[in-house]
DNA sequence: TGGGTAAATATGTCCGGACAAATTTTAGGT
DNA sequence: ACCTAAAATTTGTCCGGACATATTTACCCA
């Protein structure tokens, strides 16, 4: 092995030795646990100056591939790349993509047991009573339907249910500030059916039409599910756009 | 201002630059958009090395505070570190949700301006011609249809045209492997609408059904679009989920 | 054989320098 | 006023060096 070449076109010589390295790591030449050769020693096998060595090795450890420590050396962590694309929102208020002025108006409240079509996402909570609320979401202008609800709440917290007929905002807010706990983590699917006609009619519709189903589950600290919501958009008024981005290392071929 | 103080326990004096520069952006004295003080004047400033400046300003854009372009300077480009909440994939094949054993049969390819209902995704690229791939996407079996799909490529990577029969993977890997580029943005959409005829057809059904189309950008380096894929998935087989999860600091902004 | 200490090893911080490459500014010409 | 080319500026790559710090190894003694 030689001092890379660096003509015009070429990549840097740290980011030729780091593919090199990561190849070797790959082909299990370095295999998980080992440790990669020394600093001096890759040094001389490249021909190169410790400070690109270290770009190389850096480019490495952030990639996820290899774990360095003062005194010990490279170790190899893992033998293929955990290129990571991140989708990240400020607030859980992002998650829903609808303006933050809309209304909530609730059409039902009561204690209930959840129907079959809930149940798959309750675990071994399945069989108990949780606060039921149904409601429309509205635009801002109070008649513009957005979407038709039902939210499943813990009944822990069936004490939000004297707060509900003022509620501006969303319902697990209300729950995160009357009992002080955090949601932690959201599951979200996202799937297209025909909406149920109780619900197209709540909507404004008479005929028969499509929706965007979106269920949401907010968990606790505790991995305790806090509540869920069923959503459906009208098909043709919804959309869902999320942005990705690359964090980390780029990715090796 | 001075050079920093390395007395045992202190943070290394990049570390502790850093953090000067981070509250510096925070309050506004740099504003989004404004440029840092170059390199040189900050190793004025904190009577440190060139070395150490940059290990600093390293840190700024690593956590998305800076954008550092050479013979421009450092850009603000954000003034809080970003994120509550999060959801990540090791890989963009996770985006995809289905499983990576599955075949892409590829039904037309040719040079094309895209259709009108691509052109809103183009923007000032939108007249040109694009490399046009046409598919269906298959289960293992070879037979089971996932997707219908039209894939625009960018005709800087037009010559991926004779290794496409060939694609078991994803177009875009093909591409990053054969020009070097890397993905470094995706935007996605969904929405559900009636299926075309044609696309129908090829996924095995002879009636109108709804589809789930999901419509991908993938962005290079400098914001230029690589490839769109405009998806359409049988509502009855598609359902789409992620998990999100609080990073950070707990609360609300 | 086990424990403690000193020496050796390996990476981390930081310095100074030089040249390359990309961008911005300046100067000159039309 | 606009355009082009050259010069200046700013960051990127890479070199060599020195000292600090954390870990590992070697050695000695009970």
């Amino acid at each position: 092995m030689s001092k890379p070449a660096t003509a015009a076109g070429d990549l840097p010589r740290y980011h030729q030795i780091s593919n090199i390295l990561t190849e070797r790591i790959e082909l299990g030449k370095y295999a998980i646990g080992d440790l990669l050769p020394t600093e001096q020693d890759l040094c001389a096998e490249f021909d190169v100056s410790r400070y690109t060595i270290r770009e190389a090795l850096r480019r490495l450890t952030e990639a996820g591939l290899v774990r360095r420590r003062q005194g010990s050396g490279s170790q190899v962590v893992a033998n293929k790349v955990p290129a990571n694309f991140v989708h990240s929102m400020r607030s859980l208020s992002e998650l829903f993509q609808y303006a933050s002025d809309t209304v909530f108006k609730i059409t039902a409240v009561e204690m209930q047991v959840p129907e079959p079509e809930v149940q798959p996402y309750l675990g071994e909570t399945a069989d108990e009573p949780w606060l039921y609320v149904e409601g429309v979401r509205l635009e801002a202008d109070g008649r513009t339907p957005i979407a038709f609800s039902r939210v499943f709440i813990n009944r822990e917290f069936e004490g939000i249910a004297g707060d509900l007929p003022s509620v501006g905002g969303t319902i697990f807010r209300l729950i995160e500030q009357r009992y002080g706990v955090t949601v932690e983590d959201v599951e979200q699917e996202i799937r297209a059916e025909p909406m149920g006609k109780y619900a197209a009619k709540l909507l404004g519709s008479s005929t028969r039409i499509w929706a965007v189903r979106v269920i949401r589950r907010y968990f606790g600290e505790d991995g305790k599910i806090l509540q869920i919501s069923v959503n459906y958009h009208p098909a043709d008024r919804f959309s869902y756009s999320m942005h990705l981005r690359r964090e980390g290392a780029k990715g090796w071929v």
